[in-house]
DNA sequence: CGCTAAATGCAACTAAGTTGCAAAAAAATT
DNA sequence: AATTTTTTTGCAACTTAGTTGCATTTAGCG
């Protein structure tokens, strides 16, 4: 008998009318337990036994971002991070927080985030994103460098 | 006689104790006459005559980032933009705005940003930037892809 | 001028992602 | 169920942006 999560899976590609496939729904799977951004490499590593090519991880995340079941959260270290979009809104995406000394990123969900105002007249705002740097708690109060 | 410009660029780079170089007062002028941000190919560029090894303007602009004249202001296309840092304060950079269709960058400088409030306990922000996209003036007339 | 630390140039390298194409697997048809 | 069609996958080669190591040159200083 199948798992709730998996039922979701078969769902959610049905929705946007992409075939079914063991990639596909493997690699959804990790974004979902994961709950934060994760890098291509982040994502093969999770999926443990039979790691599809990388090419096919990232042709299914592009399938999955034109989807919009996916969104390219940010990009660190030359890297972009996908993640569920399950948790942004049409206009806005919530705002991530990394921390500079330990590398520790942390989706800011459920804080009140204002779209900008006063852009100049013309201009079609279709997406905002907020990117925060400084230090988690953990590293607050080490010292060094 | 010594331009203007020539002059503050010695005198910024004195500020910080950065030696005057061929490469270093090229590359602030160019920035200086962009008022936007520039990949490290369009610095080149615009570099025209004598232009530095890329090897050079990268360990330029990272010593400038590191006595905080320039910001890494984005990533676009896998590639840093780089910007003078006047127009930002300590604790935010002034948002960026690119326009999906032809790509054009706009800096959002003078308008009010307020930093995010609500992040959890413990959290200590040290800057925030803003990245909006969607369409230009230009673009939002025309119709098709 | 001559010294020394810092800056530059060059070639080789790295990391992340992309492209072209043939083989395999879904879905649609018969 | 077998066949056909369409989509997806894997592999190897490639691209792009940036980095590293090291030898050479240059700025700043006495
Ligand atoms: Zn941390
Ligand atoms: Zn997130
Ligand atoms: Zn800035
Ligand atoms: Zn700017």
């Amino acid at each position: 008998m199948k798992s709730e999560t998996s039922k979701r899976i078969e769902r959610l590609l049905r929705s946007v009318g992409l075939r079914r496939t063991g990639p596909r729904e493997a690699i959804l799977g990790v974004l979902m337990r994961a709950g934060k951004p994760l890098t291509q490499e982040e994502i093969a590593a999770k999926l443990g036994a039979a790691i599809p090519n990388k090419v096919t991880i990232y042709r299914t995340l592009e399938s999955f971002c034109k989807a919009s079941l996916v969104h390219k959260a940010f990009m660190q270290k030359r890297a972009w991070h996908f993640e569920l979009a399950d948790r942004c809104t049409e206009s806005q995406c919530h705002p991530h927080f990394t921390c500079k000394k330990c590398g520790v990123i942390s989706c800011l969900v459920g804080l009140p985030v204002s779209i900008i105002k006063g852009v100049k007249k013309g201009f079609v705002i279709h997406r905002q994103r907020v990117q925060l740097e400084g230090l988690c708690p953990r590293c607050v109060g080490k010292k060094g460098r």
